[in-house]
DNA sequence: GGGAAAAGTTGACGTTGTGTCATTTATCGC
DNA sequence: GCGATAAATGACACAACGTCAACTTTTCCC
């Protein structure tokens, strides 16, 4: 079996320091959605698994810790697609359409993801920050201004923009997990009119009652 | 003397309590400055005062609820001030450009809140959400509405337009914070220019090495 | 294959911070 | 003044933390 080809190739030692770590990242997964992330210790993380307490301190040092890990392995998840989209894109349009699009159906889509935050009372705004997401962010500037040398955006200010699409993508995204009659095409319909075209570009919309 | 007017107005009780409460805000917000929000303790602000330990839980259930009681302070020194901006704009321009203004002098200007979060390592992106700022929020939705209505800005998602203009702003304060090449004005002309007329818009620059 | 070294696991233990509560001290209403 | 009420105090019981010496497993090498 595979394990054993693994076994193989990598080592044992290897072998169960990776599915040790593992253990650790999926059980603190649950226990963060069932105990909210306040609430949880390590002491609740690592009784989820059948390792020792000590064990956990080999592998991270603090609850904090893990969570970051939780959401590294999130924005690896998400980063080669939105890369691809600006890739795949010919233009202005379709950069911020297919970026603004694949992250908030990543958003809408992703419920093991996203129902833990709705749970945790204590940081309702999701709002991510690790090595991998600040990764994402420098691709993303680096990407904007190839498009400024190319001539497809007006010369301005890259980390500006970058900042902009960002924080419009995160603030929108909030909403997104909270209103269940908003959809990912419209949230991302109104973002890139917006990028685009300014307030006077935006889908006209039939004011709604709150 | 003027606390001796408080005294017999409000009752030497209420004035203490007050009082009580203020130095431990206080003293928190120098704490939190010199060791960082995640390694102090309430012990650490407590000692900071000349209180007892106990009298602590008496107006705080945890740190978490001080720095709460800091954002909100920090809020309720801006929030008229975006407001006032908002009621004296005769157009959107002026709509959006004030808000975007006053809000980024706020941040460039006052170091004694944004030093405190150049300090902490820990939470380097800076994300308010207390009652005040949500309320703020609130704000700013409806005046959006009524500008809707009044046909000044055409009819749209006022709540992702309160998004968007909400997540530009604070995503470019970060920036703002660690740049400072960076002026508020010039953010200000920046997510000014990108709402009223998209990336097409946007103030031309000549690009930076960095 | 076997034995020693290296790597990793274990859980008990000392330490630190938390929040409560019986007691003490200060203020209020009369 | 004086009883009643509100608030402050700090010792205490409890919970979680992170470490470490003893133990187990894997690797290395003859």
């Amino acid at each position: 079996m595979s394990a054993d080809l693994e076994t193989r190739l990598r080592g044992k030692r290897e072998e169960t320091k990776a599915s040790n770590r593992q253990a650790i990242i999926d059980a603190a997964r649950n226990v963060f959605a069932e105990l909210g992330y306040g609430t949880t210790t390590v002491r609740d993380i690592i009784r989820a698994t059948d390792l020792a307490s000590g064990t956990f301190y080999n592998y991270f040092k603090s609850k904090e810790e893990v969570f970051q890990a939780l959401q590294d392995e999130t924005a690896l998840r998400v980063r080669p697609r939105l890369r691809a989209e600006r890739i795949r894109a010919r233009n202005f349009e379709e950069f911020v359409s297919g970026s603004f699009r694949t992250f908030f159906d990543f958003v809408k889509n992703d419920h093991a993801t996203f129902a833990t935050m709705r749970r945790n009372p204590d940081m309702q705004r999701f709002r991510i920050d690790t090595p991998e997401v600040i990764a994402g962010f420098d691709e993303l500037r680096s990407d904007l201004e190839n498009a400024i040398s190319s001539g497809v955006v007006p010369a301005t200010d890259a980390e500006l923009l970058m900042a902009a699409m960002v924080g419009v993508a995160f603030e929108v995204a909030n909403h997104l997990v909270s209103r269940q009659d908003l959809s990912a095409d419209e949230a991302a319909k109104f973002a890139t009119a917006l990028f685009l075209g300014g307030v006077q570009a935006l889908p006209k919309v039939i004011p709604k009652k709150r």
